[in-house]
DNA sequence: AGCAAGTTAGTTAGTTTTTACTAACTTTTT
DNA sequence: AAAAAGTTAGTAAAAACTAACTAACTTGCT
């Protein structure tokens, strides 16, 4: 999928109407006003709204995915590479905070089914790359093996999950990166052989 | 707080209907046709839909108040507690699968200032008790001390969160109590001495 | 170079549907 | 008789979207 400049414009206005409160401030007449120009214009750029989430999710998808190749791509260790997904993240949704409202939008978009099919897929893809990781963590001996990969994928999406979710409740005023950072060395110590 | 007959009723069914197709689902229409009576009869028993929707959030943590209080209040030691908590947690989630789209809304009030400061307090001394009782078993032994009681209620709270996203996600198809089991597990490996 | 034809991206003015909620009246219960 | 709990019939506001039109550009042809 790729996208014209001018999508990638609303994209970002869908983006920042979101970031600002939630998900039902999504609507043609708000994002026409940001763009400042008329409703029907949209519709010039996108068949309808679904369309515009739909390009919101996959356009962030790819510049996460992009970030995190590289690190993969890298020569550090299992648990380097953990550490350092999870410093991206971090560092990517406190540079995005609008961000964050769409993460947690998963189960609104549930019953409009384009949506909650991308929704889940970027997920599965997601919690697939931890399991993969750790793995290969457990196979250099860098990652303790006497629990299954899949239930420390669970415990490490879950602590970024809860993470951003109180960054959230508390107004954006708490300091992800340094909670982020927290979080990191308790996962460290409990996965270390 | 305490509510008439009616009112529970009302609460129910806004439960139901959020758990068949989302927060957006809860419309005082819909409500209506299921209690099988008109629209303004609901504005007898509630000011407004706000107000109904707070009462399905305190009539709902009054009972999962209760049921937690009596394993806080039996002689277990404390990673016994904790693992009683859990257990009782995923069976009332899947008792009552509805209550899991509420529990996922939080985001979703977040711009209602009435809705959002009830959830917020709710996530709150949910974290507390959690905090709390990891604190005595590190005091009792039982759970180890070289990690902070707030970042190994992160990790308890993230996995059951986790745990209970993608059983949603999954259309409530995988067994929750047998992936709630193998959570413990893996926490009871985590946490202990 | 000049120009007709088509395309792109916008406009105004509307429709239809759905929303939460209300006024005024009636029935039921106490 | 009075209060509680319903009814019908409506309102006002907001939602997504459409029809019909137009200004401003590309494009291809001579």
């Amino acid at each position: 999928m790729t996208f014209t400049k001018r999508q990638i414009e609303i994209i970002d206005a869908s983006k920042d109407l979101i970031g600002e409160k939630g998900v039902q401030n999504l609507t043609i007449k708000n994002l026409a006003k940001k763009m400042s120009f008329s409703e029907p214009a949209l519709y010039r750029h996108f068949k309808d709204k679904t369309q515009i989430l739909k390009g919101l999710l996959l356009f962030h998808r790819e510049a996460i995915k992009n970030g995190i190749f590289k690190i993969l791509d890298s020569d550090k260790n299992a648990l380097e590479k953990i550490e350092a997904v999870l410093k991206f993240k971090f560092a990517h949704i406190e540079k995005n905070p609008a961000l964050v409202m769409v993460i947690f939008s998963e189960t609104s978009f549930q019953y409009c089914s384009v949506l909650s099919k991308v929704v889940r897929k970027i997920l599965d893809q997601r919690k697939k790359k931890i399991i993969s990781l750790i793995e290969s963590g457990q196979n250099e001996g860098s990652i303790r093996s006497d629990i299954n990969s899949e239930q420390l994928a669970t415990i490490v999406l879950g602590g970024i999950r809860t993470t951003i979710l109180s960054w959230r409740l508390s107004g954006f005023e708490s300091d992800l990166k340094a909670e982020g950072e927290k979080l990191w060395e308790t996962l460290e110590i409990l996965f270390k052989k």
